[in-house]
DNA sequence: TTTACAACTGTTTTT
DNA sequence: CAGTTGTAAA
């Protein structure tokens, strides 16, 4: 396979990285900097290192990208010596659009991408030094999730103690520390075992040459901290590095970009501790402390005037992120107005908050505003269903962002699968996942066979369903089929490639023939027109580069991606954009804050921030909803109305009322005892079960109640019904405990529950 | 070996 | 509720 244009261009080690005259553009320099306020002007000239401090809606890319036009422009580096790194694709694409723009230069060989694409790129060019096949594949989440569970397998090891999440888990904890299995101390037999299974798991993969998410950042760390020669190289390029959501990078991406680090060589970090939602990915915060302390940077540069949102809309964040301690702290402003109060909507469940959000949502764009103003956030994706149906119902055009990913469908994978086959046989997993995909005949007994061959031999099991002949009918017709492919396919275009596979593979002749085949039969053939877009976009035909793309960016293919519609996706996907109208929902403790960060080592303050993510999203108008119970594993499950509502100052809310008729929304006071008796009825439609069953609970939630072992607590929710029925009581100092409804003894303070 | 269906179980956020 | 795993029958 002939390596890209993109891989060439790099491969040039002697390009220089440093000053060079000033290119003859016709923007000024001056032109960059003017409209910029004193901050950020002193962001983007900032001489040497740099801490930028910037807070939401300030400006950071406009500052990232003016300053990487600015040092071109003025000669202190060429746009080879540039290394500017994101954290998604959509950032890195946004970074090079508005360079461009900047800037008469061709961007293409320039190195601007995600850590784990450039990542990528090095060890492509540098495979061998790296000990990797020239052809490693990329696996994603799913990939190695199935690869740890086929590791369990053949090592007999009881899943149910080892279970392939828990393992996955732990080996890209290691691995986003940096440590490999011998670095890492086990002290109980527990973890001396998960320690094996984790070398075990290394031993695999380089074995299939294959390389998860983790191993890109370790292997190219490594890379570069083993070789001199090559760590030295890169040095004298890349003179300015620059790093996007610096508060999201982890120790080992810190450690990454600190061996690209020359005295000379300057390094420029934006971020906002404030918004740094991913520390369950292995981000740092404490990156932003330490990079100041490794470069001797006094105070960081800090961007507080916000150009997005209304006074109120920031003010309300601002209140709410004060909550948290560990902060290094600062307070936007704006010069605009102080806008419109903050919406706040109760209701009764998840089904009357989807209404409420269809019919705002109608309003204003019925006041002129397009529906791709709106955005509905949520803090988990499944919150969608219910939003999704309204919409649908009401006839709203909405797009869901997250999810399931194109590249992530079953289909794609399968085809996917085939393609890796064609680029490298002995693909293990690849094989296993379609060598029986259209069904053909080959079932868990043949399988077992041919592993246990492939063991004792020591080969793939490619290599030994070739050696094997054809025991196996399906076996044989399977080998048949990829070499033919494989010799079909040589010389061809990827486009041609990936035509010829998906066809050949029967998959499409499986999925005509299925109920619901056709949004498969559509997204292969959207692989296709993917495949057309890649190859003209990146100049290459290679299909690793491909399949590399297609494991590193999941998503973006999705259809109708620019029509106008509702923006509908999780808090966490909305970071980085912004709305002239946002809607937050599911504000209920327990879903946001989510319960399981609140057991987490500094999981409020995460979620806090994730709220503060939330609320600077928004530009003029702002929504918050909660609904007192939600439909959750099929059952209806109660809670309060979550604590960061609270938090924000009640001058700033406007609470509103449903507006069909009998029904009852205003903002009830969590701690106030006795409406969860009180029979209401709901707006016109089917209110679901929740009324009647409603009178079956004896407590009203918020009641204060006193239990024989923890003392006082007060009613948080319940989940399930019947005799099942478990109750859920905060107390003060033990903290949220479910109790069986019917043997839980429980006292109303001055007198006992009806019951 | 494949298919169909019952039982079980987890369930946040994602490059 | 939905996705996965286990079991029984074809």
């Amino acid at each position: 396979m002939a390596a890209s244009p993109i891989f060439l261009c790099v491969r040039n080690l002697s390009m220089p990285g440093h000053a060079h005259p000033p290119l003859d553009v016709p923007a000024e320099t001056d032109t960059l900097l003017a409209g910029l306020n004193p901050e950020q002007r002193a962001a983007v000239t900032a001489p040497g290192s740099a801490l930028v401090l910037a807070g939401a809606g300030s400006g950071k890319t406009r500052v990232l990208t003016t300053r990487i036009a600015w040092l071109i422009a003025t000669g202190q580096v060429s746009p080879m010596g540039v290394l500017a790194v994101t954290f998604t694709n959509k950032a890195a694409r946004e970074m090079l659009t508005r360079l461009s723009a900047l800037l008469p230069i061709r961007t293409r060989g320039m190195w601007v991408g995600t850590f784990h694409g450039l990542a990528n790129r090095l060890l492509r060019i540098h495979h061998r030094e790296a000990g990797l096949p020239e052809l490693f594949q990329i696996l994603d989440v799913q990939d190695q999730l199935a690869a740890i569970k086929r590791l369990l397998k053949r090592l007999a090891v009881d899943s149910e103690r080892f279970e392939p999440r828990r393992v996955q888990a732990f080996i890209n904890a290691q691995k986003e520390q940096g440590l490999r299995p011998a670095l890492v101390e086990a002290w109980d037999p527990y973890s001396r075992r998960l320690l094996e299974l984790y070398a075990e798991y290394e031993a695999q993969c380089q074995r299939e040459g294959v390389v998860d998410f983790a191993e890109l950042m370790l292997r190219s760390y490594e890379l570069l901290e083993r070789n001199a020669l090559t760590r030295a190289h890169y040095q004298e390029r890349f003179r300015h590095v620059l790093v996007d959501e610096f508060q999201d990078t982890s120790l080992l991406q810190y450690r990454w970009l600190m061996l690209l680090r020359r005295a000379d060589n300057a390094l420029f970090a934006v971020g906002d501790d404030d918004q740094s939602i991913y520390a369950f990915r292995g981000a740092n915060v404490g990156n932003m402390a330490r990079f100041m302390q490794d470069l001797g940077i006094g105070e960081p540069i800090r961007l507080t005037q916000n150009y997005r949102s209304h006074a109120i809309i920031l003010d309300a964040a601002n209140a709410v992120i004060a909550h948290n301690v560990n902060r290094l702290g600062k307070d936007l402003w704006t010069a605009a107005g102080r806008g419109e109060p903050i919406r706040h909507f109760e209701a009764l469940d998840d089904a009357e908050e989807a209404r409420f959000v269809v019919e705002e949502v109608q309003d204003l764009h019925r006041e002129g505003l397009p529906w791709g103003g709106i955005a509905v956030l949520y803090r988990a994706n499944a919150q969608s269903r219910a939003l999704e149906h309204a919409l649908f119902t009401a006839g709203v055009p909405y797009r869901v962002w997250g999810g399931l990913r194109f590249f992530e469908r079953a289909e794609i994978k399968h085809a996917l699968a085939y393609l890796r086959l064609v680029a490298n046989p002995e693909d293990d997993g690849a094989f296993l996942r379609v060598v029986n995909f259209p069904a053909r005949g080959v079932g868990a007994r043949t399988l077992e066979h041919l592993e246990a061959a492939a063991r004792t031999q020591g080969m793939s099991l490619w290599q030994a369903a070739c050696q094997g002949g054809a025991r196996n009918k399906g076996l044989a017709a399977f080998v048949a089929l990829i070499e033919d492919v494989r010799a079909q396919v040589r010389g061809l275009p990827l486009a041609e490639t990936v035509a010829v596979t998906v066809e050949r593979s029967g998959l499409l002749t499986h999925y005509r023939g299925e109920r619901d085949g056709e949004e498969r039969l559509e997204n292969l053939q959207e692989l296709t027109n993917a495949a057309v877009a890649f190859a003209i976009e990146n100049e290459t035909q290679d299909l690793m580069a491909f399949l590399a793309h297609a494991a590193l960016e999941a998503g973006e293919y999705e259809a109708a991606a620019h029509a106008d519609a509702v923006q509908l996706m999780s808090v966490h996907a909305a970071k980085g954009l912004e709305f002239p109208a946002v809607f937050i929902t599911g504000l209920e403790e327990g879903l946001f804050p989510h319960e399981n960060a609140l057991v987490e080592q500094d999981g409020l303050e995460e979620e806090r921030r994730l709220m503060y993510v939330a609320i600077t999203r928004a530009r003029q108008r702002l929504y918050l909803t909660h609904a007192q119970s939600r439909m959750l594993h099929g059952q209806p499950r109660w809670g309060l109305p979550s604590r960061f509502l609270e938090e924000i100052p009640t001058g700033l809310i406007k609470p509103i009322r449903a507006r069909s008729s009998g029904s009852w929304g205003a903002k009830a006071s969590p701690l106030a005892p006795g409406h969860a008796s009180d029979a209401r009825t709901t707006t016109g439609g089917a209110p679901g079960p929740t009324p009647a069953r409603r009178t079956d609970y004896p407590y009203a939630l918020g009641t204060r109640v006193l239990h024989p072992r923890y003392g006082e607590g007060v009613v948080a929710g319940y989940q399930g019904q019947g005799p099942e029925t478990e109750i859920r009581v905060t107390f003060p100092h033990v903290g949220d405990k479910w109790f069986i409804l019917a043997y839980a003894r429980l006292t109303v303070r001055g007198g006992v529950a009806r019951g």
